[in-house]
DNA sequence: CTGTTAGCGCCTTCAG
DNA sequence: CTGAAGGCGCTAACAG
């Protein structure tokens, strides 16, 4: 492999010249800049950008630690990071943890020794002390999706509140009244904020929270099954159900199927993030979907802007908007045709009220 | 940022015992050890990589170029990538060539530079050339999914050809005669070979190849759609399309839905490649699915087999099985209730022959 | 078991 | 505009 020293010494110059061709080319005159060039071409010169790196302190390389790459959702995250690294002349690191606070530490060590010039992470587990170690590092890192604890970090995600909510909306517009929703793990924010959505829209409608029906599970299919076929053992069942994720839909959708439930005629089914990024023929689940891709590119702006150092000393969150696609999984209460939304209007329905809530679902 | 020297100074001894501490401690008496790694704990050393790989020649980094990540297909391959890196203590650089030579050209002159160890490739577009390039290379270079001319090097596929064969098959063998193809672009390897499979079981049913019903695209929705709705056009239309890829399938049943055409009453339509990997609730195509997982591993572990000088001098060419799933958009065909397998048997039945080739479907 | 020397390939400084 | 010297942080090779 021949180096720089090999261009220099075949050109008839100094290293330090074949370099300036290579780096400012404009801070060289153009005969000198032919030679070198000539001699690049003819000795089939690769600039070794380890050695580039080692004297620069910046490798121009991103770390992504993402949870599982094999979710859809994540998938089109990492092409918006990929872009807008691409776009940006940098590479990317892919990583996952598959929730494991173990795997996620070996990696981010890893990726520290390194020398990524920033990292975007999404936690994995319930990360806790995830935000005191970050602060530690001087490498730039942004978190996605995700909220830390002690938040002096980046952070982009989608809205789980809002989307949560308006799923709820969704469906007691449809009647319904009896909604449980299927989570991911307490500790994780995005599994608290869409129940804290759920909760929002339920409580605005003057119904009560049933705690049996607000089920946390682990962002798993198999969590997902178990949730389902928990809270279908209630009685009276629910009417819908709320998935927090695309896995814990599917998995739940399995439960169903298994209990010979059809959806929507017997049930309904929404769920929090899309299935698959435009793959699917004749989209069923009623979902509201975060801007993956958008999430990913705005995410690594966010980072770019930190190493540039352009960004306000100020650390940012950004909330992307989550939108609805009502489908087929979704139809009207077949019990209740009537929407109740507030508590005066559900007892001019002549509904039951008992401590202030409407009675007979809690 | 301590380096291995202010680690040294601290413990007392020169940088190479306290690098010695680093990657083989057992040369190193406890005593020593103890105190070097004190002193590491204390400064927070965290040794560099980056140094190291300049140093060693080894950046224990591989790189996986992609046409595009986002496809399910290759989502699965990369987490099958991923995980066997992983495994062996290597780190992956994830590229995106979207079927752009200039941009796969591009993303491999800068792997290069960064001296990744080893280059998982999916050759985009027709990729010419691409064959003599690697040859030039002394990077191990694993080539995916896609035959690159002049074959010299490593290989991993699918059974392209034995696929389209099994969903031929499956056609005929419910009564399908009139049977289109989708593919994708004629220099793609995969795109022709899938035709060939299709051609073979044809052949061997006694069918002649209508040319009109075997069309070549570029493996885009659009082109999946176009592509169906040309077949759509012809007299007798088909009762039968074989789209040679998940993403053409997709396009085509755009196409279909927006004929009115029903899938299977109307048409039946089988795929190559499934879907989503296992979040589709009720998969509905009838598909063959590579083994996308086992195919990035495999590949992985034949680069990694190079890398440490293992693996014999000759070339490997390792093809996986393509497994048929029949699912609900494949049903016996409306208009030709039986089999038709071998000349002999049509003209058993009363098929009029013509050239030795059954006749009025041709 | 430990240390000295030297150099991986590049680019910043400072000088010409 | 060009060059000489030096060092980024690390670890082989060779002493001791």
């Amino acid at each position: 492999m021949p180096t720089i020293r090999d261009v220099a010494r075949r050109a008839g110059v100094a290293p330090i010249t074949a370099s300036r061709v290579l780096n400012s080319p404009e801070t060289v005159s153009a005969p000198t800049r032919e030679r070198v060039k000539e001699a690049i071409e003819e000795l089939g010169y690769v600039q070794n950008r380890v050695a580039r790196s080692l004297r620069l302190k910046r490798t121009h390389t991103l770390a992504l630690v993402v949870t599982d790459i094999a979710n859809p959702f994540w998938t089109t995250v990492v092409r918006g990071v990929e872009d807008a690294a691409q776009g940006a002349g940098y590479n990317v690191i892919l990583c996952n943890t598959d929730e494991s606070e173990a795997k996620q530490q070996r990696h981010l060590d890893v990726l520290l020794q390194k020398q990524v010039d920033g990292i975007l992470l999404v936690p994995a587990g319930t990360s806790t002390e995830l935000g005191d170690w970050i602060r530690k590092q001087s490498t730039p890192i942004v978190i996605l999706d995700r909220r830390v604890r002690s938040a002096q970090v980046d952070f982009v995600c989608g809205d789980s509140e809002g989307g949560a909510y308006q799923l709820t909306r969704h469906l007691l517009s449809l009647g319904h009244r009896r909604i449980a929703v299927l989570t991911g793990p307490r500790q994780v924010s995005t599994a608290e904020e869409r129940v804290t959505g759920y909760r929002r829209a339920l409580a605005e409608a003057g119904l009560q929270i049933r705690p049996d029906w607000v089920r946390y599970g682990d962002y798993s299919q198999e969590s997902g099954c178990e949730m389902a076929q928990q809270v279908l053992a209630t009685t009276p069942r629910p009417t819908a159900l709320f998935a927090a994720n695309n896995v814990i839909a599917v998995g739940a959708l399995r439960a169903l199927r298994q209990a010979g439930l059809r959806v929507p005629e017997d049930l309904s089914v929404v769920a929090f993030d899309d299935m698959t990024s435009g793959l699917m023929v004749e989209p069923f689940l009623t979902v509201v979907d975060q801007p993956a891709y958008e999430m990913g590119q705005r995410a690594t702006e966010l980072l770019l802007a930190r190493l540039s150092g352009s960004a306000t000393e100020i650390y940012q969150e950004i909330v992307l908007p989550a939108e609805l696609s009502v489908r087929r999984s979704s139809s009207p209460c077949a019990s209740i045709g009537q929407l109740v939304y507030t508590l005066p209007e559900a007892i001019a329905q002549g509904e039951e009220v008992v401590h202030g809530k409407i009675a007979g679902v809690g």
